[in-house]
DNA sequence: CTTGTATTGTTAGACATCAAACAATTTGAC
DNA sequence: GTCAAATTGTTTGATGTCTAACAATACAAG
């Protein structure tokens, strides 16, 4: 019998939630959350920020509700994060070619620059984030993570 | 090559994000929490809530505090969580024993019977999650999560 | 006992996110 | 070509979270 009920200050009963798996996902969520914050804090940039600027790094010149459909935002949240990078120089939203409601946003040379150091405090991120994984668990924790979400079937057109 | 960028509406280039493990995690729990939310949208409960609620049932009368370290939430997180909770008659606020400054949190009977029901639809909703899993991947899984985040460094305090 | 320090719950202010509504524009049906 | 339907970016309002400050209470040192 295990089964001991407020047992001391620090002993503490989780439950059922240690055994379920998506519990323990979003431990690891709120502690790589912090890892990243503490790394990349002094940029005042998130991981779904991130994310952003990479992403519009490789697709230049993609609309913002293609942004937010690649980013999971919300049409409405783009227009915030936009504002934001536009306002710190880093992204500038340039007229659409073919649809006059669209804009098309490419990264300043500012943006390219920070991201660049980005990527690189990423990196040693990443590496802590795997430090006590072998390249071996590393790959299969990807694998695994990829065959929870059956989203990633959206990758490939649906239609 | 495989490197085309802008290639179409749906074929994205979204860099170096696929290979991070942070990424692949954020959007697992992206997934997860969209499932989540249809699963037990109708009651008006998240994944953290869920969690709160758990922690309460297991714990009765521990202190917001507690519970603020427990679910990873701040303070003055607690308090409008709990709110929420109180004002749906789910939790109660009990004047702690020796301390005058704290609340004893409990379950009312309704916080109970509900978080009966809320357990058989997490329930089903892991089983969804871990789906395309075999019980051996589940397990690896978890155990890699747990490497992932040395919360032991989290338990022992550091002053 | 008195006094300084720590802890607890709370409020106020900031920020990110979402959903709903809207005008401008594009697209598709006829 | 005309007109209804869909898409795009935006604004507004709601929610959940954090940090910083605060008063009340507990604790520890003398």
């Amino acid at each position: 019998m295990t089964k001991k009920k407020t047992s001391a200050d620090k002993g503490l009963d989780f439950g059922i939630l240690p055994s379920l798996a998506g519990y323990q996902l979003r431990l690891a969520q709120i502690a790589i959350f912090r890892d990243f914050a503490a790394a990349l804090g002094e940029f005042d940039v998130t991981p779904g920020l991130f994310g952003v600027i990479v992403i519009i790094d490789a697709n230049p010149g993609l609309k913002q509700s293609e942004l937010a459909r690649a980013a999971h935002l919300d049409r409405s949240t783009v227009v915030s994060v936009i504002d934001n990078l536009e306002r710190r120089g880093l992204v500038e939203r340039r007229p659409a070619e073919n649809d006059r409601r669209s804009n098309a946003l490419v990264l300043t040379p500012d943006g390219v620059a920070l991201l660049k150091k980005l990527k690189r405090r990423v990196g040693e991120h990443e590496k802590r984030l795997v430090e006590h994984l072998s390249e071996e668990e590393r790959v299969t924790l990807v694998r695994l993570l990829q065959k929870i979400f059956p989203e990633q079937r959206l990758t490939q057109s649906h239609t």
